[in-house]
DNA sequence: TGACAGCGTTCGCAAAGCGAACATTCATTC
DNA sequence: GAATGAATGTTCGCTTTGCGAACGCTGTCA
């Protein structure tokens, strides 16, 4: 027995198991047992029994000694939208408000000091996408999404949020001391809405706003396009857009239970 | 021991802990440990200890004694999603062909006797969803994206599928012989699409065509509609226009790997 | 060709988790 | 509101599972 307690209630294989799945992301699509092992810090042999277990149930798929997700994952994700009715209740209003507003809207909140996207419209003829998806991460600290994210808690949690956060230098124009970029979520926080600008992608102005009520769970909305030729004119317009499209969300009562 | 030989390879915590988090679907979006047991067939003791391991990693939550899923689970998903850049080379064209069809357009592929939705285009106002996302399940015998999915498989295997499948009545018109459903699929692979009406839905009309090549794993897209006045020019267009989203996707080698 | 490094796989033993049995809560009936 | 019953949540001793050191295999460099 270690020191360490261990939970009865905790199926620990289970945990590991669940690490394995976990380390498949957009970097990496497919990995080697040993990759899978390192990455998700475990022995070999541990991993191995995961993802053959994976590889059981259909979530992943063997190609000689590659291992990559197949659609199946996409099931779990489906319980929980058709449970919220993101087809019904999400969706259809950021499509119908990114179609107003000619650009494409994306739904996000908080998730392992990462930015979570939880749905996104579409856009025929808009810009380039980065090709992001619901279930991708970006950044915390130098989007306009994950700054009024960390508006939308109390500013010490908003700073130990920070505190554990990566902040990596996207473009020279990115702010790198947790001072700074905490006084641009004071801001955010107090004019109930954020801009960032090129500090993500140089030359991309990115747009936020709340859009969960006080005290519940932060859920934002956002938007981003290239600087044009009139900055305050295009931030006023895509500001109100937002803003109506999170008063709608609100109203439908979309997002009050996550 | 028992007879049945356990293979030392496969974690049977693990996949019983999957099992757990695999019954949350759209009809129960939350349930007492007790349902959980019953749904995943486990005992309680044991579906108890893969929902508080859940409920740790952050898939679940736990409301009194209901549990849901989190948002989290979307994460899983965006590997797949992102690893495969659905972002990037298939949310793009489903979008642009549905603009120009002005309907929705869905992509699909077999799941566990049923048709599991990959990806869906949006449109703003076009007529009424049925709040269907990716990663739902839609049924297999009654449904055009269903039928053209078996016409992809060999006869003998579409037939062992079919027969592996629940063929609940949908409406008075809905086939319900095998083997009338099996000539459906013939017909429909020999004619390289798949028409059905008001079998799932009374008074609409689906429309499915392949994407993927002979030999792979099927892949089909398809919409659907409410029957017209003019319904053999409806087909005619939508199948052409289905033809040419398909034809798209197969070109850029957008699904290839699924 | 030998040495090495990285990978996948095996197997004895410790510990993890199964489930019968025990609490606890909730719903009904008198 | 006490008594009954059913359904749910939790514990703990016994067995099984799965951990990881050790092994063998495969490709790579000198």
């Amino acid at each position: 027995m270690t020191a360490a307690e261990q939970d009865r209630n905790i199926s620990s294989s289970f945990a590991k198991g669940l690490a394995v799945l976990a380390v498949f992301d957009a970097e990496t699509p497919s990995m080697t047992l040993a990759e899978i092992a390192r990455r998700s810090g475990q022995d070999r042999a541990t991993a191995r029994r995961g993802a053959l277990t994976l590889v059981q149930a259909g979530y992943l798929r063997q190609d000689g000694r590659m291992l990559s997700l197949t659609p199946r994952v996409l099931v779990l994700a489906g319980g929980f939208l058709q449970a919220n009715q993101f087809g019904r209740r999400v969706q259809p209003v950021l499509n119908r408000h990114a179609r107003q507003m000619q650009i494409e809207v994306t739904l996000a909140m908080l998730d392992q000091g990462r930015v979570l996207l939880l749905a996104q419209s579409t856009v025929d003829h808009g810009h380039i996408t980065y090709g992001f998806t619901a279930g991708s991460h970006i950044p915390l600290a130098h989007t306009s999404l994950g700054r009024m994210l960390l508006a939308g808690l109390p500013e010490e949690e908003a700073a130990a949020v920070l505190a554990e956060a990566e902040i990596p230098r996207h473009t020279g124009q990115s702010l790198t001391e947790p001072g700074s970029i905490l006084e641009r979520v004071a801001q955010a926080r107090q004019q109930g809405y954020c801009l960032t600008d090129s500090e993500f992608e140089a030359g991309i102005t990115g747009y936020a706003v709340p859009v969960s009520r006080p005290g519940q769970t932060p859920i934002v909305a956002g938007c981003s396009a290239p600087r044009g030729s009139q900055p305050e004119a295009d931030a006023e317009r895509l500001l109100r857009g937002l803003q109506l499209c999170a008063a709608e969300l609100r109203q439908a009562e979309a997002v009050d239970h996550l």
